[in-house]
DNA sequence: TATTTAATTAATCAATTGATCAAATAAATG
DNA sequence: CATTTATTTGATCAATTGATTAATTAAATA
């Protein structure tokens, strides 16, 4: 086949087909986890050869690193109007499900993946979730420990990373709720999970 | 090197050395997971040839499962007294800590090594820990909302699966904990940590 | 037009790793 | 004592897979 080789007419052309490689890396987390796409699976997903993921990210690693990359602002962005919003909690909440709903790489565990091996995928991906995540939240928490709304004797940043627990791990864990758990996808997109998580956070299960 | 070759006189040989190939899986899986364990290094650490694993289980996979049912057997029995004593979801709080703290496979994930892929490890992890945990710790939720100390409207199921996220979340993801939210072993295994996921599921984050 | 440079392919390399197997060893058996 | 059986070793196999490379193509450049 000599089809599209030798250099583009179309300088956009390298763009478009490293846009290309990233969507088929985010296609595939989908289905499964970071060391189980082969680098022939995505060139095939994207049309093109493997070796053309080292050659535009340099190797797997950056084409994923590249792909969280582009996760991360999208989704942080996405969160900072909450800090001046009436409940920013339930905003909290209610908007990582909704991104948890809708992204693609949640269904399979990248964790392991990611932290544990050492690596620069691993070293970018906490920057990336976990640490801007613990720049956010337990700021969240403390300004509403400031309006007397919430207990003053809790530790903000414990309180963040439990919820954070909570939120994810029925979508990291997918297998495990759906099989062991009979909680299906449809329940955890439902606004009574929503609810569920919040009510949980806010008032626990006790009887008053 | 020609030592322990040939029949054993003993026939307790055979399952000293089975155990000591267990030990040896649970030894290594407080440092990395199942897939990133060779059967080289288990043999290793055992003491023999990596064939004998494939001898005596079956395969890579056997060994880990063998392991598995053991620690299920152990834990799901400390947790049976529960039911019948005073503060049931407390003791369970404290008892799931307890385990964690003294486990050392839950220092790196096993979900995706497990659940992530196809095979009978994954099968059987799921039936020997969350099915059983869905078992047992939503009957205890039932009991203690028939007692009147559990909202009634609280769905039990829900309700146990975002406790076992909060407990489990911090000893599985150990690396995101550690380095990302800045909570160390140490805090996790203090009291104050067992309060803290006892109030936050009792009583949430509410100032009243 | 001739040369250089960028992009792409197809094939190969090199390392890892779970599993298998023939040979060796020694106890059990008759 | 001779044979059989269980156990163990050391070496090898076979598959997977990320990365690399030489060859090829065509646009850009002079």
């Amino acid at each position: 086949m000599k089809a599209n080789r030798g250099r583009p007419s179309d300088p956009g052309v390298q763009q478009e087909r490293k846009t290309r490689l990233i969507e088929a890396a985010h296609n595939l987390l989908a289905e499964k986890s970071f060391r189980n796409i082969t680098i022939r699976e995505l060139a095939s997903e994207a049309g093109m050869q493997s070796a053309m993921i080292s050659y535009y990210f340099g190797s797997k690693e950056g084409l994923f690193i590249a792909l969280l990359e582009d996760l991360s602002t999208q989704h942080f962005s996405s969160l900072e109007h909450l800090a001046d919003s009436d409940e920013p909690l339930k905003g909290f909440i209610f908007a990582t499900l909704e991104y948890l709903r809708g992204s693609r790489i949640m269904g399979r565990f990248l964790i392991d993946d990611v932290v544990g091996q050492p690596g620069p995928l691993g070293e970018r991906f906490m920057e990336l979730f976990p640490k801007r995540m613990k720049a956010f939240l337990p700021k969240l928490i403390t300004q509403e420990q400031n309006l007397g709304r919430i207990r003053k004797d809790l530790n903000p940043r414990w309180a963040a990373f439990s919820l954070m627990n909570m939120l994810l791990m029925p979508f990291f864990a997918e297998p495990v709720r759906e099989r062991a758990w009979d909680i299906s996808k449809q329940d955890v997109n439902s606004p009574q999970w929503a609810d569920h998580i919040y009510q949980m956070f806010i008032q626990g299960v006790e009887e008053k």
